[in-house]
DNA sequence: AATACTATTATTAGCCC
DNA sequence: GGGGCTAATAATAGTAT
């Protein structure tokens, strides 16, 4: 079986059930390299996502409490 | 001359010069994934990056303003 | 929906200018 | 501080279970 992987083009993922997946893996990611840019660098991150069901997604390394 | 690249331990860099060189980059890196992710899951994602020096990096794919 | 695998792409550390 | 290079690490698309 060939796994061929194509250069992901970035734009809306049709697919409902591919677009959910994408966005649960991507999110995992995009919130640890926030971390890691918070944590290495020093400073404060505050990062919110807004799910398409409404669900909100958010982590701040900030002592000051925004949300 | 060798470049052999250590894993990178994730905790403060030290050195003050190469925390601003990680944090330029890393933080580019980051707000592209946040602009991907908001593209191919078409869902909001708003960044807040405060640097050390008080500097102020933000983007939001919201079509509501929140900042 | 969640998790695991893994080939492949994407990011980036360390370097030079 | 910024930009380019390149080898190495890290993230992830596609697949399977």
């Amino acid at each position: 079986m060939r796994m061929v992987r194509q250069k992901t083009q970035i734009r809306k993922i049709e697919n409902l059930a591919a677009r959910q997946v994408t966005f649960s893996k991507r999110r995992r990611g995009l919130f640890k390299k926030a971390q890691e840019l918070s944590t290495l660098c020093d400073v404060d991150v505050a990062l919110i996502v807004f799910s398409a069901t409404g669900k909100l997604f958010h982590s701040s390394s900030s002592s000051q409490q925004i949300w």
